[in-house]
DNA sequence: GAGTGGTCTAGACCACGAC
DNA sequence: TCGTGGTCTAGACCACTCA
């Protein structure tokens, strides 16, 4: 672990889900880590505030911090956290199949979203999840090739995300979301267990690397009864 | 303006709005700011921190903070951003119209959500909302009568955040959301236009106050069609 | 009044990018 | 090598809560 403060955020992290400080008690005072981890009081804060941002802690002022409940995970989104994270920690059977794995033409208006050049090729992935052996989601990726030169079915198989990440170097950054309702194309009627419903949830996400450069758009298809989404907002400050 | 910190965010955001530093061009350096606003290095990082939480910034070792896309408002998810506030940024004709305004019934399982004791009375407020004369979201809030000693339909027919937080006072601090897709209830078939539509979208919210007592808890539900949630994620750091 | 968190300072050294 | 942002320190003063 490099950093002092997100060794102290993790060793907080895994006090707080052990229960060793109970939700609604108080953390010890600023003043006392930093003598427990033998620190500047900077030091301390900034491994407070990730704790506040991540929803553990709510710093009240002459209290205290105050242990709120632990943020719960969000149903497969794909976009920033990979589908192959998320179903792991959720610990349910699932399964990927890989549909399509190709080229698109030039003059796609992926390429514009992409911000891509008009000889640059893009990838176009599209993956359906099984969940429970229920065919749930239907993601399509699209890549430049610029970033992401070689794509194997293999890869997707597995997580294009590790790839990206372990092999290719590539830090993910944020991203960007959209989330609505449509009527569900034939594409979705033929390729997952719709049962009957007659809309689909799209997530529409924007995934950015370190630089602030786009480098991955992605549709996301789920369907409505299965479709969970976990938020948690602070109120600006201004 | 109390905190420099926060005036410094403030000056610099309405120059990024202002296109003052255009998209993907660089703010001046840390230090240089320094010297602008006659400050420490870590009173621009404060402030520069805030810019990148909210979406205006992406900052890069060893070359810069870069300007990003202005982040864009979701449409209203009642909850940690009033109606009023969202519904009067779009510009958009709406109308509430208060269904009910009661007291519920002791031993009602609101009570449980909200942590209130048995004998606690909860206000239930129900609100219709029309844009541009549809009937498209029904909402349901309820408040503990500890917090909220008073409601008037007035009241909620204007906004209950205003009063809450100007009137009574009280500081709304977060909140947490879970986005799911269910089937109509009677209730939803009578009270909005449907036009057909099988599903609904329901946004159920805990809002938090500042020394993180539950305070509020709402059910908001959306005709699928107008329904539209825009989210900016960072990658965790761990 | 004692203890808490909120803000702010003036330094220091390091890791990284561009030249 | 130089300028950038990333981390860290050891103080200071203030605003707030609670006994």
């Amino acid at each position: 672990m490099n950093n002092k403060y997100q060794f102290i955020y993790q060793s907080l992290v895994e006090k707080i889900r052990s229960n060793f400080w109970p939700v609604s008690s108080l953390l010890p005072s600023e003043h006392s880590l930093t003598v427990e981890y033998d620190t500047s009081r900077e030091t301390i804060r900034k491994a407070l505030e990730m704790l506040s941002q991540n929803g553990y802690i709510q710093k009240v002022r002459g209290k205290g911090s105050v242990v709120i409940d632990i943020p719960k995970y969000s149903f497969p989104v794909s976009g920033i956290t990979s589908f192959k994270e998320l179903v792991e920690e959720l610990k349910v059977p699932y399964h990927t199949t890989v549909q399509e794995l190709e080229y698109i033409p030039f003059t796609h208006e992926i390429q514009q979203i992409l911000n891509a050049g008009k000889k640059e090729k893009i990838w176009k992935v599209s993956r359906v999840r099984e969940i429970n052996q229920e065919k749930i989601i239907l993601d399509t990726d699209f890549f430049n090739e610029a970033f992401v030169p070689m794509l194997s079915r293999d890869i997707c198989q597995d997580s294009v995300y590790e790839y990206i990440e372990k092999e290719l170097g590539l830090v993910i950054s944020f991203a960007k979301k959209e989330i609505t309702v449509e009527e569900p194309t034939e594409k979705d009627y033929t390729s997952l267990d719709l049962e009957g419903f007659s809309n689909i949830v799209v997530i529409k996400s924007k995934v950015y690397l370190e630089d602030a450069t786009l480098f991955q758009y992605t549709e996301s298809r789920h369907r409505p009864d299965k479709f969970r989404f976990v938020d948690f907002a602070r109120r600006a400050k201004l």
